[in-house]
DNA sequence: AATGCGCATTGACGCAGATCAACCTCGCCG
DNA sequence: CGGCGAGGTTGATCTGCGTCAATGCGCATT
């Protein structure tokens, strides 16, 4: 089932998706120039592993679209998510040989790769790139230290509303739609991807879901297509104090 | 009992614990002196709140001596910790005015701050600075993500192990003392401290330690003095594999 | 139409850890 | 010396979520 990876002839960086929000944002012309000798594309289908933890990594590289997962697993096989990757954001440690977390395409994915030892050097005397790397991963960071607040003390309802007020809050950005009235979107993740995020077993994500479809926090069309009436409910049963708290 | 924060005459970096494991790390005398020019110390003793989760901040630093831990509460009181700041830790995010989280001194603490406009500035100009900077963020940004899998995923007796493993394994490297046979070191933390680290109550957490003691995992000479007659035991017991998996 | 498979839902039951409460230990201060 | 308070331990009980198991639903394959 699994086919190997595609490899495309790479479009020009001009007309990329994210050309503005991807590590090379700040990049002027002539550093872009460079960036696209290194840069190749690849391409993976929806349940492809990218990268398995420990493999060695001659690339990092941004996700162009399509959505991945960052996951830990111990050896009894508990797995635990760290990272949700989206279109624009980074994969891979400039200055590591071994990838540290399994990376696993969710929907079908196309990601843009930079040759790792040449993107280590470009990083050198590219200030751009390292300050654009810089607060990436300050963001990242900041996701990651608001996630351990609700795995570590949130209730399972608690959880889910949060993931889902993540999920609804980030679509909205995109479309810039606005954060009032109803909102609207597709679930990337399965129930269990859900559980994997959140420290839960499926069974609770299905029946805290069942829940809050119950008391008129969110409407469900199908299994993955979510509607919420009213945003503010959701956020008070995340917990979250009135906006979620995120200052940028 | 909380007095106002002392400023000190600034020592200079040269003999300073931290230089070559801080953000100023990779700088070199003339780079050190720029940052002197806009550096100063406060100390904090043990229980003083150096900064409120929203307040404006002038400054970012480093821890020189002392801990402190960073914190977000939710407004019914639950708190999850969500970073532990030693020695050479970085806190404070240049870019962005207001602190994400509540930092609090766990123990006696000097920190050296720099104004943040200056530093900013120097940022852009200063590659050393951004590149040290990014490189302690992505450890930070690991360390939050392996601390994800132990909140999400491991039970209250792993986490107790986890939790002294990693307090055991930073104190060996700082002495660089061996990590077979025998280890021995002082808790930081109090009781509350450790469940709000790992997302559980303090009695959890004092069960948990007495088992690990009564099991001959560990042994303790008063509260807070430890004693690990087999690391590898505890990482056993931590559900680590063999040696804790952490590539540098 | 039948079969099978991936994903999701729902129910019954048990247990790890939370909660509530009593008590212990030790250092400090009057 | 005694009393007090912060931090810690331990016990009894409760409960949210995990575990195990059956069932449902949509879709692709034959």
């Amino acid at each position: 089932m699994l086919q190997d990876n595609l490899s495309f002839a790479t479009p020009d960086c001009s007309g990329c998706p994210i050309r503005h929000r991807a590590v090379c944002a700040r990049c002027d012309g002539d550093e872009l120039a460079r960036l696209e000798e290194i840069k190749y594309y690849r391409s993976f289908e929806a349940g492809q592993t990218v990268i398995w933890s420990g493999d060695r990594m001659d690339f990092v590289g941004s996700v162009v679209s399509g959505i991945a997962t960052l996951t830990q697993t111990m050896e009894d096989g508990r797995t635990q998510m760290v990272g949700l990757l989206l279109p624009s954001d980074f994969v891979g440690r400039p200055g590591r040989d071994g990838a540290a977390y399994d990376v696993v395409a969710t929907s079908d994915l196309v990601m843009c790769c930079f040759r790792k030892k040449p993107f280590e050097k470009m990083m050198e005397t590219t200030p751009h790139i390292a300050q654009r790397l810089l607060q990436m991963t300050l963001d990242e960071l900041d996701a990651a230290r608001e996630w351990m607040l609700v795995l570590g003390r949130k209730t399972a309802r608690e959880k889910i509303a949060s993931l889902l007020a993540i999920i609804g809050r980030r679509n909205a950005s995109i479309q810039s739609a606005s954060m009032e009235g109803q909102i609207v979107f597709d679930l990337p993740l399965t129930r269990e991807a859900m559980a994997d995020y959140l420290g839960l077993t499926l069974e609770t994500v299905s029946r805290q879901v069942s829940a809050l479809k119950k008391d008129g926090v969110i409407e469900l069309q199908g299994k993955r297509h979510v509607t919420v009436p009213d945003f503010s409910r959701l956020l008070e049963e995340a917990g979250d104090d009135q906006d979620g708290g995120l200052l940028v």
